[in-house]
DNA sequence: AGCACAAACGGACCGCGGTCCGTTAATGCC
DNA sequence: GGCATTAACGGACCGCGGTCCGTTTGTGCT
């Protein structure tokens, strides 16, 4: 009788496989900085990390993705405080309070790192699929749900998630001008306004 | 003394070019139409157009603004129901009325031309600045305006226009599977929540 | 160590959006 | 009609994102 076969979850990944990927990363993110999300190219970053392009399309699928890659340190760090970090971002607040500190912890993510959000949310297939932002739906669902009990509350995520994507933060900040500070007042604004009667 | 010259306003568009023009929209149009706006490109519309891929590009500058270009009809007659239509989406009826009427006839719009619209928003540059975008925005800050004449609504311009995007629309109504009755729901309920103390 | 296998590699290749520039032909003037 | 001017044309060309496939190399087994 044969023992039941344990399924190898991960079926490790190759040491050289590991070691492209991190230099495909670092060759990323400073060519970014350096030169401009803009003006890097798939091909310059493979030439800087010394591999072929045919690797950085192999472990990243495709611009966006390494677009996201890059910054996924920094996304993690955020979903980290989100989840488990101190009150309000983290639990503890009230949820209104959360919202808040949600928006406010977006801005300054996208005051940040605009160019490179950027380039994920244009460069392919809809951003709004992506897992970071499907996390960013769920907490903001999950906090409105604790608002608005017995309400449909699809529709206003969409609604708040809306203003902190790249896109319109770019327009908003840097083709008109506004301040931080008058985008985080305005999504304060936004939210108070749509959870009044919570 | 040389008496002042007057510049020609407008140099005249050569009967050949206005021919052209009016072959490469049907072209795309039709296209567009029985291939899919994302499986056709731009060689295949100058050659069903029956013109040069250059030529193409001189009369709309890029794909997305021929993508606009299509929709050039469709969007003067809203626009004009807007400015100058019956109420409530034209003048005569109350500010709120018309926001919401906006939102029913952009939520239709979208419904009908999603696919160009999307392309229009993705293919290039900021689809936040172009024309008809400008007119919408320009639209729905007047009419809040008039509903909160002394706040400042630079924000919540943005915030309701973000949810009439084709971004937004095409996840919430072919990824998602909201129902267009959904989404005018879910767009009433976000103007009347956003305009409620006025 | 030697081997067999699959994972990973890399660069030639493709199609597309967009540009450039030498050629063509519509227009306005005589 | 003939001519000069110049807008308009069109297709070769470019760079880029993304794919494909023949070759290499790390890995686990013996």
């Amino acid at each position: 009788m044969e023992l039941p076969v344990v399924q190898p979850v991960t079926p490790k990944e190759r040491a050289d496989a590991v070691a492209n990927r991190q230099r495909i990363l670092d060759a990323a993110t400073r060519l970014f900085a350096e030169n401009g999300v803009g003006c890097t190219s798939m091909d310059a970053i493979a030439a800087a990390a010394g591999v072929g392009k045919g690797t950085v399309f192999r472990r990243f699928g495709d611009r966006a993705s390494l677009a996201l890659a890059v910054l996924d340190a920094s996304e993690t760090t955020l979903q980290e405080a989100m989840i488990r970090g101190p009150a309000p971002l983290g639990p503890g607040a009230p949820p209104r309070d959360r919202l808040l500190a949600f928006g406010d912890a977006m801005l300054d993510r996208l005051e940040e790192h605009h160019e490179i959000l950027l380039e994920a949310e244009i460069s392919h297939g809809s951003y709004l699929r992506s897992e970071p932002h499907a996390v960013h739906r769920t907490h903001t669902r999950h906090l409105l749900a604790q608002l608005r009990p017995d309400a449909d509350n699809e529709y206003l995520v969409d609604v708040l998630l809306a203003p902190l994507t790249a896109r319109v933060f770019t327009d908003q900040r840097h083709h008109r001008g506004l301040t931080l500070k008058q985008l985080k007042a305005g999504y304060a604004d936004t939210v108070c306004r749509l959870t009044r009667d919570c």
